[in-house]
DNA sequence: GTCTATAAATAGATAGAC
DNA sequence: GTCTATCTATTTATAGAC
């Protein structure tokens, strides 16, 4: 579990100089509260709660971190900067504006995969309406739009794309993989109350779902 | 605010015989409770705030509702009966697949207008995993599934579909639809943090947009 | 760094007057 | 039906020993 980890807690003012040891409960603290909080929401995850998955007592939390708000938005910031690095990324490699969008999508399933809380999280922000969110956390949070919207451009000036609107296009790719990834365990309850089908979906399958669809849009084909 | 209360109240033992006024406060708090619980979840979301939001005090909600849990029970049973109950509605009607297609979407976006705690609420369930919901539930939960499922096969049996998987055709109606509505607060915010963009998006072009994507799919238009 | 014990605040639920 | 006051459990956060 390796995270940005370095790099978040220097800017969230923790200790510099400290032990292997601590970093070790740390790390332990840090990937608990993200599971815990992806699978209930940050008021119903009790400080216990975290302490007892990471292996720890209550105290080794605020040893580590200010508060319980401090930790959850850590845990925030650390997936929206590791998620916007990595569609940024896509939307800057040296390819094809349509390859631009296939590995666009690839980067969002390798970042969920990598950060199975991130589309949850992500759930609950959007319905929370991003009232604890500040404005640095918005601009992170629309990186996804704004490189969707350059790559759109990108593939109109060169005349590979049709004008289509980056908003009803960013719906389109973002909203199935957050769906898909946020789901898996809700599909599995689904399927074992007797409805065929919800479990046996498969990521490659979205993954390619997904980019044919959006590319079949930007080259005009849907209509 | 009339909702499918008589339906759910006298399923989950309420008093049959009350009076008027009675009805009144018990809308009121149900209504209360359904904002409160969309915009903040269930465990953030206190019995003192909903009794303040429905302009009423703590011990009528207990008087009305056995516990909050029950409360919050009854709110996603009204709603899933009732997208459910519409869902279907589109499915069964007397028109082509590919017109029940889009009958399909334009119901399910009435819906999230007639109860704005929908598609929140329904994001914060996926995020829990189900763990909070019956068997029953799941069922009126897959009810969207079904219905696409059952449209699909008609219109493939008439020769009009592809048969795609019915699963990436949910997750491309739903999700984006699901996403729209349950995002109209954090788009305007993110908006008003100097992003161009997210607060322009029109409901009718989002339903439009679904609709083609839909239709161009399930008529081999895209591949 | 790690622990136990505890203080202080909050929130679910009920009692009982009107 | 509606209210105020209160009981009780839970939970955030800290004190202080090791």
């Amino acid at each position: 579990m390796k995270l940005t980890k370095r790099l978040v807690s220097t800017r969230a003012g923790a200790r510099p100089g400290r032990q292997a040891t601590s970093d070790h409960s740390r790390d332990r603290i840090f990937a608990a509260a993200a599971r815990e909080f992806a699978a209930r929401g940050f008021a119903a995850t009790s400080v216990d709660r975290i302490a007892a998955a990471a292996r720890l007592n209550k105290a080794m939390i605020y040893y580590h971190f200010k508060s319980k708000a401090v930790l959850y938005r850590e845990v925030l910031r650390d997936m929206f900067d590791a998620v916007g690095a990595r569609l940024r990324g896509a939307a800057a490699s040296d390819v094809p504006p349509a390859d631009k969008i296939r590995q666009f999508v690839e980067a969002f399933a390798v970042e969920a995969e990598a950060r199975p809380h991130f589309p949850p999280m992500w759930f609950r922000e959007i319905a929370d309406g991003g009232t604890h969110l500040d404005e640095a956390t918005f601009g992170s949070m629309a990186v996804a739009l704004k490189s969707i919207t350059a790559i759109v451009d990108e593939g109109v000036r060169a005349g590979a794309f049709k004008p289509i609107s980056p908003m009803l296009l960013h719906a389109g790719i973002v909203a199935p993989l957050l769906l898909f990834f946020a789901s898996v365990g809700l599909r599995q309850r689904i399927e074992r109350a007797g409805v065929k089908g919800p479990a046996a979906l498969k990521r490659d399958d979205v993954v390619a779902h997904v980019q044919r669809v959006a590319i079949g849009l930007l080259e005009g084909r849907v209509v």
